[in-house]
DNA sequence: GCTATTAATGATAACCATTATCATTATCAA
DNA sequence: TTGATAATGATAATGGTTATCATTAATAGC
């Protein structure tokens, strides 16, 4: 995973300041397996950093989404929820998101598959509707254990 | 494509009544191809229909989705897309949705194979998982060729 | 190490899609 | 026809996100 070093010079190329509230957020995804909403990033750090504003959080993962350094998942509720993009594509994945309670499950059954089968459509579907591909997503929806 | 019998009979079966805002709302995503917002609809049948509230349309949309008839869409700026959901298989599609303005674009390209590993994983996924899956989602998101 | 420039921050108001409330109306089974 | 109640419309409330703006702090140039 990347140390401080390595995002400070990462902020600098693209001229962007390397603070404190950036420093925080970026370490608390790093240490965070899950999808985390801005409100829980904001409250999580609230011990640590109790000056830090929520819009601050807001305008970071807005800024780390454009660098492509976080991905980003709309949920059904509307509610934008964040991750570290992982480095090694060994960790890619996808999502099963459960339709009544907002549990995202991480799974990375068949993702060879699914890469390979997207990589095709990507190319495809750029040619043919002049896009840019900046990301995909796929995701199944249904009822988790406790909800169905 | 249902008529109006046909809508009233599956609402009757759900016991739900057969209503005026109802019928126009369904009428108009019949004879519209693209994924309508709830602020479309109720502009749209504003002329025919003066009276529609608004919160009725998000009511509407929210029993059709329940019931099965529409697919939603939540768009990356958390505004939710309806579709009507259509009844042929073959026009099964998935979406590329331009991350600057919401367009969204049906594609049709690679649905077979994609369906076939959808197949694949679903099942796999439920059982180890122990979801229900109600729907899948596959989108790739970019800049269109306006604002690329 | 200073200092000027200006990006970034924090507090808060504004925005906007969606949901809840509630009195009124309309559907439909009996 | 009528009674029970689902559905509606108007509007207030909610909640996530964005805009505003005065203040603070990071960085490049000296």
């Amino acid at each position: 995973m990347y140390g401080r070093h390595q995002w400070r010079r990462r902020f600098r190329a693209n001229a962007c300041r390397w603070t404190a509230p950036r420093e925080s957020i970026l370490d608390l995804l790093g240490r965070t397996r899950g999808h985390l909403s801005a409100k829980d990033i904001y409250l999580s750090l609230q011990p640590t950093f109790p000056g830090l504003g929520l819009a601050t959080v807001y305008r970071t993962l807005e800024l780390l989404h454009r660098l492509g350094i976080v991905q980003k998942v709309t949920s059904s509720d509307g509610q934008g929820r964040y991750q570290l993009r992982s480095v090694d594509q060994q960790d890619h994945h996808h999502h099963l998101i459960c339709s009544r309670c907002g549990l995202i499950v991480d799974y990375r059954d068949f993702v060879r598959e699914e890469l390979e089968l997207v990589k095709k459509t990507e190319d495809a579907l750029a040619k043919k509707y002049n896009f840019v591909i900046q990301d995909h997503s796929i995701e199944f929806l249904g009822l988790c254990e406790k909800c169905r």
